[in-house]
DNA sequence: GTACAACACACTGTATACAACGCGGGAGTG
DNA sequence: CACTCCCGCGTTGTATACAGTGTGTTGTAC
């Protein structure tokens, strides 16, 4: 691993959990020093972070943790709305659905029997990760992976409201219910009324921490 | 402009006129040398042009031309049709849609009176400049500004076949109309219609040329 | 006292020099 | 004759030194 990627791993993770909030002013010598590379694979890690719109460059003035403005949320799941409910429709015409009749039984089992939150959102990155390859599209999955970081960033905000945890259970089996039935349409609405849930407790979370 | 920026667009333009063939190897110190730049800055070129999948970077090998395989073609249109299916329902949704019925119009005219190939790509640029400013979601305009680099590249392949042009005038007007009637669906079906019949094309012109 | 200008500092943008890795060619051995 | 190992070259990855620009502060003039 370059260290160009150790930059860019250290750094988003310092900002997906608020050690560098929004609005940060990133200066290069110092940061490169802290993190114990040089000035030009800092700057490529910069970069790419920008790329995922973790931080943002002002020519001339530097890096900054990008904001994450109540509009930023709402573009933010607009962009998801439109690459996921067209994954879901993709995953529902695809040949292979297995992954999802064993998603549905989990996240079944998981309504009856809760347990820990950690287990919750590895169950929901391996319905990411089933999609992204269920889908089978480069350029959606990364496209769909671009958004990951922002919303890990919004999920350590929300992570203090378990009651919406358990809701989303319901909408998630939906959705494989959806997917596993070969209903692209429905697997399409159920995602936007999964999204729509989502952002307003999101907005919530964020109007309450403000 | 920076340096950095400068080798980016030289690079770009020389990708998408196909004077740099897909599969390339991009020498870096020979490249700076042509493009009167340093390294440097074109490292950072080279990683923007990766991000806009224009160049694909292989770690330790260097960077190359991205390929525009038949399947690469069919994956880039599924992206645009997640993208522009979802910008023409938020079009139509918008409260002011009169640039869609200025450019409907123009198109009606241009149906009735053809001019040349470069005043009609104009207009269709126009119309994406409408989308994306009638959207007004950043992280929507941006990949669809990202996919645009790619979709030049094609263009340059089906310059040679006018016949397809007439018909997209009808499809653009069909798009146009229904966003000016709000009719979000029809909008989105006209949208996914064109695209069935732009890929068609497109792969036609491709299994041609190859 | 305030406003404008000039200077100095610090930071980003760029260039170049160095190091490390990978690849290809050639020689040697089985 | 073929396969393998090793050496040399070229290329990318990284570090550092330099230049240019923007900003902040301070001093002076009104």
């Amino acid at each position: 691993m370059s260290q160009s990627d150790r930059a860019h791993e250290l750094l988003r993770a310092e900002i997906v959990e608020w050690a560098l909030p929004p609005g940060t002013h990133l200066n290069e010598v110092q940061l490169a020093e802290r993190l114990g590379v040089s000035r030009t694979p800092l700057r490529a890690a910069l970069q790419r972070l920008a790329q995922e719109n973790l931080v943002r460059i002002t020519p001339g003035r530097g890096a900054f943790v990008s904001e994450l403005s109540l509009s930023d949320v709402r573009h933010l799941f607009q962009m998801r709305e439109a690459l996921e409910t067209y994954s879901a429709r993709l995953c529902a015409r695809a040949q292979d659905r297995g992954a999802f009749t064993s998603l549905l039984t989990d996240f079944l089992a998981w309504a009856g029997e809760p347990r820990s939150d950690d287990e919750y959102y590895a169950l929901i990155a391996r319905m990411d990760s089933a999609v992204r390859s269920t889908a089978s599209n480069p350029y959606l999955g990364e496209a769909l992976r671009g958004l990951q970081g922002q919303l890990a960033r919004l999920r350590h905000l929300a992570r203090r409201t378990p009651a919406r945890l358990a809701s989303t259970v319901d909408e998630h089996a939906a959705i494989c219910q959806a997917i596993v039935d070969g209903d692209e349409d429905r697997a399409a609405l159920a995602v936007s009324a999964h999204l729509e849930n989502s952002l307003r407790n999101t907005v919530n979370v964020l109007v309450m921490s403000s």
